[in-house]
RNA sequence: GUGGCUGUAGCUCAGUCGGUAGAGUCCCGGAUUGUGAUUCCGGUUGUCGCGGGUUCGAGCCCCGUCAGCCACCCCA
């Protein structure tokens, strides 16, 4: 923590074993589900031109003016590290031209890049999990994709609720746009400072500000949902149907707007209060026109994101332990002596698919410290005596299970207390100091 | 980017009026112990976040800076 020390940069975190076992545990999940409803993962660069970025999420955007991470290459070609994951999945079904003739089901993992003030729930490398469909327009999607997000949250073993909205089409949407700014207009002198601005930028946001005079003013607002296309009204409603019909609880929240601009008709967000200001943990919604503006055909599509950091984060709140894997057996030597001979068992015995972990030489008193620290579900001491025949103690450390008999047939003691060889999957233990390490 | 709070031992925290660094816990070594015990002895617990200033003297006062947290903002 000294100053001149090297330190990771600002916001961008390190990620040890205590807390990486539950993202291992999470993202196992996720894939698990994911291959569920058909989803393939594409592995995407984190690196973009600018270009793109500024082209899809819109230009005003602060995300575009004020949070990316841009740069030159020794090229001199302008580079971004990417601040979400949409723009670069279309870019590469284009590119690919995956979209010809199917209706892909995307996924991607990992970090994403926002040079924001740092707070909790909210960092400058960040991960999400995305997902993406392609060239499939009708509510029926739109269904699946929100009840793909509702299994996602229940298998993380967290609630939030979920709202939803219609943005429209993209010209029902200007039209609204224009509506709302010759309502705003008079009052402009009643908002603050903030939606001031937006008015200009990006008038729909005024509809979501916490200020209670523009909440006031956002509430006797007209509404986007009444001034809806015909097409994108009757999408809506029949998107309603089916979260009743598949029991997924939703309120509408005609305030609800996204910040990104390439959002069209439905768009959805997952929030809870338990995260502060950092509410939202999932959001997504269809933005129909994006891939046709990024240079492909007319493709409809729609997607969302999930923070993975707000979803363990929930977790963490809401009480689901996480599982950390821990080595089944503990082999300990005591002397010099008994050095080699105990790393030899340790290699046999890795060899049948057993996870141990070898501690020694040392005093008694701190090879049990070590036994105890490593976790393992079985310890067992190597001291002269075994080494001349004397019988070896096995014994679980967390239990009463407890074994004697020669050092050469370990495996066998093993075997009593209830292994099987070979050992296929990893044993857990509930891991507590994970979830203190992300409260 | 704006505002506020915080930063002292690995961890949790004291530190009075500016006068030589504290507690608990943990850790390390040793003795006894011979299956996580007990007891005893000994040890590090430290650029007081970092840099500068004021002062004979700064953990304490002032300025700057970095980091964390909270709210705004933004968003997942």
């Amino acid at each position: 923590m000294a100053g001149k020390a090297l330190q990771a940069v600002r916001g961008m975190n390190d990620i040890f074993p205590e807390a990486s076992a539950g993202w291992q545990a999470l993202e196992s999940d996720l894939r698990t589900l994911l291959a569920l409803y058909g989803y393939g993962e594409l592995r995407l660069p984190l690196l973009e031109s600018t270009e793109l970025f500024a082209h899809a999420i819109g230009d005003v955007t602060d995300i575009v003016q004020k949070e990316m991470y841009t740069f030159a290459d020794r090229n001199g070609d302008s580079l971004t590290l990417r601040p979400e994951g949409t723009a670069g999945c279309v870019r590469a079904a284009i590119q690919a031209q995956s979209m010809r003739g199917h209706t892909p089901r995307y996924y991607y993992m990992g970090p994403m890049f926002r040079h924001e003030r740092p707070q909790k729930g909210r960092y400058r490398q960040f991960h999400q999990l995305g997902v993406e469909v392609f060239g499939l327009p009708a509510a029926s999607t739109d269904a699946e994709v929100i009840a793909l997000s509702a299994r996602i949250l229940r298998t993380a073993g967290v609630t939030a609720a979920l709202q939803i909205n219609s943005l429209g089409s993209p010209a029902a949407r200007a039209h609204y746009r224009s509506m709302l700014l010759d309502y705003l207009r008079p009052r402009r002198a009643e908002l603050c400072a903030d939606c001031q601005e937006r008015m200009e930028r990006n008038p729909l946001r005024v509809l979501d500000c916490k200020v209670p005079t523009c909440q006031d003013i956002a509430h006797m607002a007209p509404h986007l949902a009444d001034h809806l296309d015909e097409d994108s009204a009757a999408h809506f409603a029949l998107l309603q149907s089916l979260l009743t019909a598949l029991d997924i609880p939703y309120q509408v929240n005609h305030r609800l707007v996204r910040g990104l601009d390439y959002y069209s008709r439905t768009v959805f967000e997952w929030v809870t209060d338990a995260l502060g200001a950092q509410g939202t943990v999932l959001a997504g919604g269809r933005y129909d026109g994006l891939v046709a503006q990024l240079g492909g055909a007319e493709t409809p599509a729609i997607g969302f994101a999930v923070g993975l950091e707000r979803l363990l984060a929930l977790q963490a709140l809401q009480g689901r332990a996480v599982e950390a894997p821990i080595p089944l057996l503990f082999l300990g030597a005591l002397e010099n002596a008994g050095v080699a001979r105990t790393w030899q068992i340790a290699e046999k015995l890795r060899d049948r698919g057993i996870s141990v972990v070898a501690g020694g030489p040392a005093t008694f008193k701190n090879i049990m410290k070590q036994a105890e620290r490593s976790h393992a579900r079985f310890q067992a001491i190597i001291g002269a005596g075994q080494l001349a025949g004397e019988a070896l103690i096995l014994k679980e450390q967390a239990g009463e299970g407890r074994w004697q008999g020669n050092l050469d047939a370990l495996h066998e003691g093993l075997h009593c207390l209830g292994v099987d060889f070979p050992q296929p999957a990893p044993h857990t233990v509930r891991n507590f100091a994970t979830v203190r390490a992300l409260s």
